[in-house]
DNA sequence: TCTGGGGTCCTAGGACCC
DNA sequence: TCTGGGGTCCTAGGACCC
């Protein structure tokens, strides 16, 4: 989906269309409605606190403002840019939305997240310039919203080319293609290279996949071992068998946060406690939501100076229970140093079982019982 | 007042078991 | 007077993605 967040909330102000727009920050710049039934909106120069965009329009990008930003760092870049606060349960509905859409037309779905998918079209008989824009289409009737679409012969290379004509782009490419069209393109835009990486590669002179592809793979194995080394040899030539995958069960469920201002664990014990204890509670009531219990708690922490630790231990039974939680990461908070401030506390659950799977085996314990 | 929150996967060492 | 070879589980950290 396109700038998925920020075209979210345009459906909801259309007055602010064409406009450099941010979405991010805390809750507190709410848009204000005045007595004339017009909107004033916050503008990223008024933002004061903690933060990072989570989307900005194209026109935000234009300015050099993008995801993942520190706000303060952007008003910086873009003061007048109207910044607005993330609505996540919009977001989650209109995913719903566009999915929906597109297993209406081609059922077979990999979800990668709120606003993203891969699509299974091996068996749709129509040609892929007219079902692409007939998902494209179906999306917006959908939802009013555009994305981007790449249709390639696997997941690596359709993901490089939904991005390759955006907004509201579509990117057919065969693999015939791949010398002409993807070996120009920087190493980074391959999914798994990231910005270590990236840096790593370019200090032995690879910059672009095609320089990526007409490196001798034992050099690569060099560099990067074995297995990364191997992985980069095929991404490069555009290989990847990777399946497509339906139905996964989620491995962890974590709840986090970052204090308006760094606190320490002594001074700030109350404070400290609280925060602990529902980030807790909030971890048990996702678990019962979503049907599961868990073996494994962790906790994680970052400093002051953004170094991040993190202390787990897995239990001889699986828990649900809030408190039971709070004993397991309370214990998780002992090993781990407080002497500088925090500016992060994390809960987290691993080791999940389904509760209905949890059940069945404790029937069938008891039913295995010789009394 | 630089740097969110929710995830997955990989690596590597040590414990422990057969 | 020299110490195997698998395998699994647990823990910590880090890269990466949306």
């Amino acid at each position: 989906m396109d700038a998925f967040f920020a075209s979210v909330e345009l459906l909801s102000y259309p007055e602010l269309r064409g406009q450099a727009v941010v979405v991010g920050g805390r809750s507190v710049h709410q848009p204000e409605v005045l007595p004339d039934g017009s909107r004033r909106f916050a503008r990223l120069r008024d933002y004061v606190g903690r933060g990072v965009i989570t989307t900005s329009t194209y026109e935000a990008r234009a300015l050099g403002v993008f995801s993942a930003m520190g706000l303060m760092k952007a008003a910086q870049l873009a003061p007048d840019a109207i910044l607005l606060p993330a609505n996540f349960d919009a977001y989650r509905h209109y995913s719903r939305l566009f999915k929906a859409a597109v297993a209406g037309i081609a059922p077979r779905i990999e979800d990668r997240g709120i606003d993203e998918i891969y699509i299974d079209l091996t068996d749709i008989p129509e040609e892929s310039v007219a079902l692409g824009w007939r998902i494209k289409q179906a999306v917006h009737a959908a939802t009013g919203l555009n994305c981007s679409i790449g249709i390639t012969p696997n997941k690596l290379l359709s993901k490089i080319c939904s991005d390759l004509d955006k907004p509201n782009g579509l990117t057919i490419l065969g693999m015939d293609e791949v010398p002409t069209r993807i070996w120009p393109l920087p190493a980074r835009k391959v999914n798994g290279i990231g910005p270590k990486a990236t840096e790593h590669l370019k200090k032995h002179g690879i910059q672009t996949i095609g320089e990526l592809a007409a490196t001798p793979v034992d050099v690569l194995i060099r560099l990067f071992g074995q297995s990364t080394g191997l992985w980069l040899n095929r991404v490069a030539h555009g290989i990847d068998e990777r399946p497509l995958v339906t139905d996964t069960e989620p491995k962890s469920i974590s709840r986090e946060t970052t204090f308006e201002r760094d606190l320490h664990a002594r001074q700030d014990k109350a404070a400290l406690g609280e925060i602990f204890t529902k980030l807790c509670l909030r971890v048990a009531d996702d678990l019962k939501r979503k049907g599961y219990a868990t073996r494994t708690i962790g906790i994680k922490l970052r400093y002051a100076d953004f170094q991040a630790v993190t202390r787990d231990i897995t239990l001889p039974a699986a828990i649900v229970d809030g408190m039971a939680i709070r004993k397991a990461a309370g214990e998780c908070l002992k090993r781990v140093p407080l002497e500088q401030k925090i500016r992060l506390l994390g809960v987290r659950a691993g080791g999940l079982l389904p509760i209905s799977r949890l059940v069945d085996e404790h029937v069938a314990l008891q039913t295995e019982l010789p009394f």
